[in-house]
DNA sequence: ATCTTCTTTGCTCATATGTACATTCTCCCA
DNA sequence: TGGGAGAATGTACATATGAGCAAAGAAGAT
């Protein structure tokens, strides 16, 4: 859809077709989705959590300290991401004894993260 | 592929079979790719920018003001976080006398919000 | 040339975020 | 019941980030 569908060739959203209006409003997001969507995102944003991300992503099933060894990182700072990634329900973690494993929650972590590295390979 | 094909059930990565690290070795992303793919992620995990790029997924083109109205936001704030998104390139800037127009850069930023989004309503 | 509109850019401050260190918790085993 | 390994948590601190305000650029209009 463009924008000269709907109005002149002058700025001021006051000067927009009401009728653009209505059709942007009807599509916006709410609110709700849109901090929903910022939170999902801020835990794709830091180097530490994308590294857990793609190891989990080559093996599926990891404990935090093999997390901690593959990603070279100390045990308490994978600890805290993982609780990072817990709360925003993209890893799912599995006690069996005094271990702990984790794996991505579903299949949208690796869809976005493979995006996410086709547009970065691009550049 | 899963843990259980190189390791016994051990944790100390140390103790996991060398096949595996080799494994995991060869797919780890590069560093630079990591920190590309963070910078992008952060692109998204702001409202502001959400909005942003939401609208201009709604309607193909839109100038500063229009932007700022649309998401409810200043037009100061909009054009520091433009040129941000300009900075990733996740949008794409025409001027046209004194209007700039923007646009998404490519078929990704849509691809990644329409995940996200699926994401997110699941929850 | 000057004014006006649309946009961009410094600068600053409050808030958010990531990590380290120390402590606590959970569970297995002797 | 202790002791020890693996994991989680609290706290503190340095850095990063977002928004507002004020000023400066760019380009059409008078």
């Amino acid at each position: 859809m463009s924008k000269e569908d709907f109005t002149a060739d002058v700025c001021s959203i006051n000067e927009i077709d009401p009728e653009a209006v209505a059709f942007v409003q009807e599509r916006v997001m709410p609110a709700r989705t849109i901090e929903r969507l910022s939170r999902l995102f801020s835990a794709f944003a830091d180097p530490t959590r994308l590294r857990i991300l793609h190891a989990l992503n080559v093996i599926d099933e990891l404990c935090v300290c093999d997390l901690a060894a593959l990603s070279d990182l100390s045990v308490s700072a994978v600890s805290h991401q993982l609780r990072l990634l817990r709360d925003r329900e993209l890893v799912h973690a599995r006690r069996d004894g005094r271990m702990v494993y984790y794996s991505l929650a579903d299949e949208h972590v690796s869809q976005l993260m493979a995006i996410g590295a086709e547009h970065a390979n691009e550049r």
